[in-house]
DNA sequence: CGCATTCAACACCGATCGGTGAAGAAATTT
DNA sequence: AAATTTCTTCACCGATCGGTGTTGAATGCG
């Protein structure tokens, strides 16, 4: 990769395409993604789109990074919350908030994006379910130091939160999927931390 | 259909050539399974696939009544529990056992085998996710039959209830794809039910 | 200018997709 | 046994799959 740009620059935006790619992954999962599907929301050719993002599994792998850092940002943003109740609520909330948002796929690309798939969807699908398990790990880590600081039970199992947490949200994904609103799921989560920390 | 039959009978068992479909949609999705790996895990060959159950969308269809009066039938049996309370922990419990079971792909086929679809496979994932909602639909009466009975307060709301539980059970078969074990998800189960009925 | 690189467009690649047509063997009827 | 029907096997259909090679114009650099 070079600082100077030498020949023709690309006529694209790269980040807005790589934004309708999400979007194509979002709503119709890697192997129900077709290359013209892509390339026709994408508003660009087959060639640049090799060029530019090298081949599918490289496209979808930038995808989920993209979706990670936009409607998937909650994540983040939940885990700063100051006590571990507040990052839960805030988690699920947030989770409730982005698989419904207006004018996007509902549901979540890290779950419906490739949840079962046959030979040329198995890196995606593990790629997803790293990603799950990665985002799992991070709540599991943050009620650990909740735990250390006296903000949770010393006797609770920060694992065991951690998956609880994640649990409901992966329903939410799959609610949402179904046509569940926004208002449905926020009365979900509020329902599931009724009682915290979860026995 | 005639009573008596004329020709040559099937030299195949239907409903277990049935069976191995059903594992390689509930395994690779509706999607992901291709004719030839659904006719080489059934035993069988095109034509006599096309023959006994239509095309690749009947078959689907067939495979998960089959998943429903088989893996599935945790619902109906759940249903008939004496408490409301009891039927919400059957069916908890039963999907927890359900999406791991040894021996047979795990998650639900009712989640994973279509949540995100391209054109060719709208109509499955159409099928799931009303197979979802009809589920929740049990619920829901399920529990304003009990308010009806006392058995919830009266201010409860079956349809909230209903989509509580169900979500849990969505997040279960999420977490069993990704490789939860039965105790793992019983222990979610457990927390999910600890205050009743879910404020 | 001239070199380098990427652009857009399009035909094309082998492989696989879901689905069928043809042909002969096998089993049940009368 | 003859007639009938469905069986199985195999090749084949057009369409689409992910991915590439080609071409000629466009745009950056030195």
């Amino acid at each position: 990769m070079h600082t100077s740009q030498i020949g023709r620059p690309r006529g694209f935006d790269a980040e807005a395409a790589l934004e309708k790619a999400m979007m194509v992954f979002w709503a119709q999962g890697y192997e129900g993604a077709s290359l013209t599907d892509l390339t026709e929301a994408m508003g660009i050719s087959r060639k640049s789109l090799y060029a530019a993002y090298g081949n599918k599994e490289d496209l979808f792998r930038k995808a989920l990074q993209r979706y990670a850092e936009g409607p998937g940002a909650y994540v983040t943003e939940a885990l700063q919350a100051p006590t571990a109740r507040e990052v839960a609520m805030a988690f699920l909330a947030g989770s409730a908030r982005a698989n419904t948002l207006p004018g996007l796929p509902a549901g979540c690309l890290g779950v419906q994006g490739a949840l079962a798939a046959g030979e040329t969807g198995r890196v995606a699908r593990d790629v997803l379910a790293e990603w799950r398990a990665h985002g799992q790990e991070l709540l599991r880590d943050r009620f650990r130091q909740a735990v250390e600081a006296g903000d949770l039970p010393a006797g609770a199992d920060p694992e065991k939160i951690a998956r609880y947490v994640m649990t409901i949200a992966n329903g939410v994904a799959v609610q949402a999927a179904g046509g569940a609103t926004c208002e449905d799921l926020q009365q979900v989560a509020d329902a599931a931390l009724q009682n915290w920390p979860p026995a």
